[in-house]
DNA sequence: AACTTCATCAACCGCCAGCGT
DNA sequence: AACGCTGGCGGTTGATGAAGT
């Protein structure tokens, strides 16, 4: 017949939080019991507790209980919930059950305040692990007369970015801006790391490694040719400046345009080769290389070789994984690209 | 120093499934 | 089968402290 009545309506049952006695109380009347609970709705009446069954359970269950693990997670946990998450959704409890320690509501929370943003940050939906649809990152900007401005926006960014695989990330999103495979989400995840990049730090040989792990279809040419790009500008270790092959790109057009996005994304101080300040730069890709009938067109037509690994949705966690953690590290160790 | 904004997390709330009667 | 009770779950809130202005 409906709900069942609730202790916690009870007129007079405290609320809010434990105070130190109540949690001994607590503690103290389970241990006697030797672990034994048997009724929560019993247990405060019995214990002397002016409290709720359920809210005496929620303590135990997620403070009180001796085997909780307190503390951060570590980059394994969070690998672990991740792909929890992925297969089973908001499934707290279920989760819990694979993390030693862990209880259900820290993992929820967790989530909320990390993770969660973590992936938005990244352009991708915390909800279905797939990269958010344009309208829901920049209010469908890329794919309206805005598309100049935000790709403007996006390659003076770059110049802000700390090391030459972070350039190469938003770049290759901005690629894909461009040529219109899977356009918009893309170029603005680029854009929403690239703000959240600049106090990462990374070598060159982590940046090859993660470049690799990050991009699963990238071959040996276009890795290659991507390296070379990365050494041709920016703050990169120096290697022989092999000139990028305009044949990988689908015209000389969008060659250009690559062109033009580095020349724009050199940093500021400039030992780059192109003296010209980044704003002026991207403001000629975006009124030169860029119109939007060759946009329409770039996305018309078929790519080969280094476009062609743009067709493909491309995983996103090293986009922020500079920062801090193991999860990405062992996504990467995972990949089983050949050099 | 004072105030505001933001981030975190413990705790609450309401719903639901499962079990006993 | 219908009802009542309980524990458990997930969403949400609000207190608190930290960071920013």
């Amino acid at each position: 017949m409906g709900r069942s009545p609730c202790c916690c309506h009870d007129t007079g049952v405290k609320k809010g939080p434990w105070t130190e006695e109540e949690d001994r109380t607590l503690v103290e009347h389970i241990q006697r019991h030797g672990g034994h609970i048997g009724s929560w709705r019993n247990l405060p009446k019995a214990a002397g507790l002016n409290r709720c069954g359920k809210s005496c359970r929620l303590r135990w269950t997620n403070y009180l209980r001796p085997d909780i693990k307190r503390g951060n997670f570590t980059g394994d946990e969070e690998a672990l919930i991740i792909r929890l998450h992925a297969e089973l959704g908001n499934k707290w409890s279920t989760i819990a059950t694979h993390l030693d320690g862990r209880t259900d509501n820290e993992i929820k929370n967790y989530w909320n305040t990390h993770i969660r943003k973590k992936l938005l940050r990244m352009g991708v939906d915390p909800v279905t692990h797939q990269r958010l649809p344009p309208e829901d990152i920049l209010g469908g900007a890329l794919a309206s007369p805005g598309l100049h401005e935000v790709l403007l926006s996006a390659a003076a960014s770059l110049g802000g970015l700390n090391t030459a695989l972070m350039q190469a990330q938003a770049l290759q999103l901005l690629l894909q801006a461009i040529t219109g495979r899977g356009a918009a989400s893309a170029g603005s995840a680029g854009l929403a790391s690239a703000s959240s990049f600049n106090s990462a730090s990374s070598s060159a040989a982590a940046d090859d490694a993660i470049l690799r792990g990050v991009v699963p279809s990238f071959g040996h040419q276009d890795h290659q040719m991507m390296m070379n790009l990365l050494s041709s500008h920016a703050n990169y270790p120096p290697r022989p400046a092999d000139d990028c092959n305009g044949s990988i790109f689908a015209s000389s057009a969008e060659h250009g345009v690559v062109q033009q996005l580095m020349n724009a994304s050199a940093p500021v101080s400039g030992h780059g080769h192109h003296a010209e300040p980044p704003p002026t730069a991207a403001a000629a890709l975006v009124s030169a290389s860029c119109p939007r009938q060759e946009v329409a067109a770039a996305a018309d037509r078929p790519v080969q070789g280094f476009a062609d690994l743009l067709s493909e949705p491309i995983e996103m966690p090293a986009m922020c994984s500079l920062e801090d953690d193991l999860f990405w590290k062992d996504m990467l160790e995972s990949s089983t690209l050949p050099l």
